[in-house]
DNA sequence: CCTCAACCTTACCTTCTGGTAAGTACCTTA
DNA sequence: TAAGGTACTTACCAGAAGGTAAGGTTGAGG
């Protein structure tokens, strides 16, 4: 059952509460700026964005391009490894999906 | 983007050190008794296994069968819907698997 | 009467996660 | 000289998650 510990590993990639939000606003080939981000998603904090994408970058997930501007410009992204994770999300939605007529 | 509220709330269903390792002791449709999956893992205290299990329960992925026994027997297996999940764990699998020659 | 087995509960403590708020560095503009 | 915009960084704190250890229930067996 090595499956159980890649499995693990997965969620440990996907686990954390800003994690998701983000990919889903970077999903289809979008770059957004840090601030372009920020206004996407009000509720975070410049910390836990930060944070949060850093462990992507990481992880391999979200790719970080920096400008070496005077006003500074760094732009995020999805990596290929990162793009296709599409189908396994949806695969979760779709086993979600079948709960309620499921039910006992 | 209420898919990422949806992916969020399977997380939130998968999260949890052992639910997982639970899971994959319980997949292929066995059977076992709660004193089985301690022995099954041994790092887990009794009050994590109770406690994941009453989870996974009230989410309904796993069933519990009591029998009403003198020296108390309880049993847990999956749902219909918790065996459903291997699909989707499977496709998160093929993702980590696509990691390694693709990284730039 | 005492103990044991199997399943669960409780109390308490530590560690991790996420939140707020403030500060930094840099150059441009007024 | 002072203010401002962008992308971070840091210090501190509260709450939740998880860990340990002990107790509790029930009836059979000695």
């Amino acid at each position: 059952m090595s499956a159980a510990s890649g499995v693990e590993n997965v969620l440990r990639i996907l686990e954390g509460r800003w994690k998701l939000v983000i990919l889903f606003h970077l999903f289809g080939g979008k770059v957004l700026r840090f601030s372009d981000l920020e206004r996407a998603i009000p509720a975070i904090s410049q910390k836990m964005l930060i944070q949060q994408l850093r462990q992507m970058e990481g992880d391999g997930i979200v790719r970080r391009i920096v400008h070496h501007q005077v006003p500074p410009k760094v732009e995020y992204c999805l990596t290929d490894w990162g793009q296709a994770l599409c189908p396994a999300l949806d695969a979760l939605l779709k086993w979600a999906a079948l709960r309620e007529p499921a039910e006992t």
